[in-house]
DNA sequence: TTACACACTTGATCCAAATCAAGTTTACTT
DNA sequence: AAGTAAACTTGATTTGGATCAAGTGTGTAA
């Protein structure tokens, strides 16, 4: 389960580089672990600060929003306790274009780039499996550029919906884990749209709609096919 | 200049991720290189195919297309002299989701991922540069996916000309390396739309037309305001 | 140089989604 | 439980760009 408390080890192997350590490095990882609590709405980094650490969560929510160059912003990632942030930092001093905020008290787990150097250095076999890692990061961003360019908003909403239904049992209903308001700026389209694909959807018989911003899947391989 | 045909060291120290190697270390890669002459018009590789190499134009031009589930496909790139692609390959076997093809007569260079991970095993420092390479890769993936839902066509059709035209003397003609039908599926539109926001963008004194394919940026700056 | 195919342009129309403008619900505060 | 502010929905209107349909260039090959 996702909302549950992490410990440092279990925060560690959650993150995909880290995953396929074995036990001597994973204590080595361990050890150059920190760990900070944010309250909510508490921002975790800001655009324009020099990112220098890995930033794990451990447990709670942070958004992250990239800033466009006309002042508009865009939805990045909704991270969730083992999703992390930053691990371009670790190789290199880069200037954050991004910044994130706590969305619920927020527990999170960093490691500093200088530790993470001078662990690479003594085990370097480590790099390998972050490389793997980065790869499949790089596939899965020139998929997304694609979808955005090719697929119309019901399509990238279906695919969201989707996504985001995958964590929980199929065709429960459950809450999604944004506002309409936060959607539409993700998928790059406006609450009302999102409002009026929705009822198509359950028009459709492809999903039901509860109080609050709860949905039920029902069709989902329907939805899948959305163009 | 990108048009000339480079030598296999060249070749090599051009791909970011080998650039900061030593002497030594150069050796060492160039002995695992491979080089194939490709004609205008073959399929460098193909969607569906197991990548296993990393490949590197030394000379010519490719074109890089992405498949979208609905069909329709998308340039991801134009590859130039020096420009590489699946550096992925070379850490886990993936398959494409990709294909390139030759736009004129290319030599490439190419690295086996067996070859590769052998000479990793031997020399692990490797890694780092690779590491920082992937890094900055994401940032600039994340950057385009923001810009393709935060601007308008106009804005993302200003920015390829300002990008394209840096390689050019200021205020000078240049000719397009990409036909209008191109340039349209690149930036997710049709090559009417770009007909008439070049039209738009000369009435407006920013760039001006010639023959053939050619413009010449008036207003850099003016252009690159456009949102 | 003429012919032909292809790229490009221009105009007319259409459409998905943005925007604008009220309502209505939901959730939070006291 | 009432009051309030924010989130959401719904409707009317507008609009950027796609699509469709002719044209007009432009480069190439005989």
């Amino acid at each position: 389960m996702r909302e549950q408390k992490l410990g440092t080890h279990d925060c560690i192997q959650l993150v995909p580089i880290f995953k396929q350590l074995t036990t001597v490095e994973l204590q080595q990882v361990s050890a150059i672990v920190h760990e900070h609590v944010y309250e909510k709405g508490d921002v975790l980094f800001n655009a324009g600060d020099e990112a220098d650490q890995l930033t794990i969560i451990a447990a709670g929510q942070a958004k992250v929003y990239q800033l466009a160059a006309n002042g508009r912003e865009q939805l990045l990632y909704l991270l969730q306790s083992g999703d992390f942030d930053g691990e371009a930092a670790l190789f290199n001093p880069v200037i954050r274009t991004s910044y994130a905020e706590a969305l619920v008290p927020t527990q999170v787990c960093s490691i500093q780039r200088s530790d993470f150097q001078a662990l690479l250095a003594e085990a370097p076999q480590l790099a390998l499996g972050i490389l793997n890692e980065f790869g499949k990061r790089i596939s899965q961003l020139e998929g997304k550029a694609t979808s955005v360019t090719t697929s119309s908003i019901g399509g990238r909403l279906a695919d969201y919906l989707v996504e985001t239904a995958a964590s929980f049992p199929a065709q429960t209903m459950f809450t999604l884990p944004l506002q309409k308001k936060e959607i539409a700026v993700y998928l790059g389209t406006t609450p009302e749209t999102i409002s009026r694909k929705l009822n198509e959807f359950q028009t459709a018989g492809w999903l039901k709609k509860g109080r609050g911003n709860q949905i039920a899947i029902l069709d989902e391989d329907q939805l899948a096919l959305q163009d």
